[in-house]
DNA sequence: ACATCTGTTGACCAAACGGTCAAGAATTAT
DNA sequence: ATAATTCTTGACCGTTTGGTCAACAGATGT
């Protein structure tokens, strides 16, 4: 299957597109976006936008699967030969990053998760699924050498998942509780690291430095 | 102001209409929810419904502030009394509880977070803001003690409410990870009881009992 | 220069949307 | 029995929705 060189505008106005399809669908669900709110926000007449993507629906899957990798990037990134609680650590850092600099990516995959994944359960039991289960091999060797506490691997996961996205997915109830003037990524930082730290490190450890 | 006695017709159809709405606007979002849904799963007619109901918006609103005190009723519960890891590990009991119990109820505060909260910004910042703060006061009572770790205590409830609301916000995500024959809430809730007792029980008493 | 391919749009469509209304059916109060 | 009230609905309305299409403009290769 040989895809077709894009011309410039066709690079330019599909980007254009899904910028501003991610803002409409990351902020009203698939369901309350509109055509012509993504068309407004891209600068395009609605057929025009219509002329780059066959459907809603198509735009929606484009922005799934263009931003599936990045977002998963980081758990890949966890390496099997490094320093358990130096690879975990860095793997919550990557993602507390990418809570900070892609909130809308990441209420995109919120929405489309909570709504029951009618789009992406396909890739849940499966990429995601098997990449999870991979990893947590890794995890119960690491714990299984006495290197971090031992747990249920793929819970300890999803409290990841969990602490960093929250940032990201629930900002607006965390400026409103934190007040304005706050950044909330700051003490979430602080926070995670000293959560991480004592939940994996060792309990000999802890006495051996005492 | 006096609010008529409701009849028993009255009672029994808004129920079911708030029922139904429950399940439509926590799958589908405000601006993805229609009437014509909601009239079918409380089996009524559209004009019936909106006899009941002025608008789709007072459906949606009738629903947030009906959740409202279930919601938070938890954390306040927390009792400055109270034995400080006995208080805290109940509270993130009883959040688990809710999002095994009551998920769609979670999804439902869940979506209109996400989209920016565009009904619940007053209460976010006003009742919530207030709740949080004054528990918080108790939890740093707490670390300046000595009883339990000293953490930032407002971070510390955004975990517990980030990991608990997770299974049932992501519950389709944590389904098709673990597999199909695994009940999310059992790992869970040992997980997290290991957790927030790691994270909680002061580095004196762990070397302590060693 | 011309023909071909790419990009753009106003006008339009059927369906679905939130909501109204008058008129009738069912219940309740007297 | 009957009058007042509560409940229910088919028909309808204006608007918005996702999407089409023919016609035109712009770019590009030869």
């Amino acid at each position: 299957m040989q895809t077709k060189p894009q011309t410039r505008i066709q690079t330019k106005n599909r980007q254009a597109i899904l910028d501003a399809a991610l803002e409409v669908f990351s902020t009203a669900g698939f369901g309350g976006a509109t055509l012509d709110q993504i068309a407004e926000g891209a600068n395009l007449s609605k057929p025009n936008l219509l002329y780059y993507f066959a459907s809603k629906e198509a735009i929606y899957n484009a922005l799934l699967t263009q931003l599936l990798a990045t977002w998963l990037d980081p758990l890949r990134a966890m390496n099997a030969a490094g320093d358990p609680l130096t690879e975990i650590m860095a793997y919550v850092e990557r993602k507390l990053e990418l809570s900070r600099d892609f909130p809308r990516e990441s209420r995109l995959f919120a929405t489309e998760i909570i709504q029951g994944a009618p789009k992406m359960r396909a890739v849940l039991e499966g990429e995601l699924h098997d990449l999870v289960t991979e990893k947590s091999t890794v995890l119960r060797q690491w714990m299984q050498a006495g290197q971090i506490t031992p747990l249920d691997p793929v819970h300890l996961i999803f409290s990841i998942w969990a602490m960093t996205q929250h940032y990201a997915d629930f900002d607006v109830q965390v400026r409103a509780v934190l007040g304005k003037n706050v950044d909330p990524f700051v003490g979430a930082d602080a926070f995670l690291k000293i959560l991480f730290t004592r939940l994996l490190t060792p309990a000999r450890s802890l006495t051996d430095q005492g």
